[in-house]
DNA sequence: CCGTATCCTGTTCGATACTG
DNA sequence: CAGTATCGAACAGGATACGG
């Protein structure tokens, strides 16, 4: 138990293939999405909700709740009335960082590629 | 219609972030894992049937029919008895090498990280 | 060997309504 | 505001059988 990462995970629960092992944690759609709305910092739930954009309030808490259970994600409950929840990554989860970027720069040069095919 | 990268693709099809982008092509745990078996160099429908592992004949010929759509990939289909088809990647579908270098790179990591907690 | 067609299952997800 | 509960639609994906 040296930190807080992920709680019951065993390294035979891992496919044996470090690629699989990633896309079983951020394998999904709003997975990913999540992590690049958190990562230039901390927001609130309907925040999320909101930069994210078409997702259901149901699946966002589902996909939040399991990324906090993979250590990726931490949730911040404040007793307020109203009632806020923050959310915002882990040491682990902002480590993810170089596949978002690497992600963001693929999808960059691909639109500027298409762009210059259409004209 | 300039060259053969992806046929009907315009700009406006595409999602303005250009994660989505990526997502939209490589969002799909076959798709990512048909890269990377495809990334060492060429290999014939059965051969990426197994070493895949767990995917389906119907659902690997759709990935890889999409995937030839979206330019990623190339069909070659020799005319012989047993009929031999190689599938292999575009120069676009080699250009997201990056992308799957940072996926096992992070997963790599994050096992060992498993793998030290356990013990 | 490669691919298609059909059927059928489980899962994912959105919509809506309701609670603290 | 941030959930939870429930329902039903849509889709992904496996199994099997058949065709070129």
């Amino acid at each position: 138990m040296t930190e807080k990462t992920a709680l019951g995970v065993s390294s035979q629960d891992l496919p044996a293939c470090p690629v699989e092992t990633t896309l079983k944690l951020i394998g999904n759609k709003w997975e990913v999405l999540v992590l690049r709305d958190l990562m230039p910092g901390t927001k609130r739930f309907g925040e999320l909700k909101q930069s994210i954009g078409g997702v259901s309030q149901k699946v966002l808490t589902a996909k939040l709740r399991e990324m906090e259970a993979s250590g990726l994600v931490e949730r911040h409950v404040y007793a307020e009335v109203p009632p806020r929840v923050e959310y915002s990554l882990t040491p682990l989860g902002r480590s993810l960082k170089p596949v978002l970027d690497s992600l963001e720069q693929w999808g960059t040069a691909y639109k500027k590629k298409v762009a210059a095919t259409v004209r």
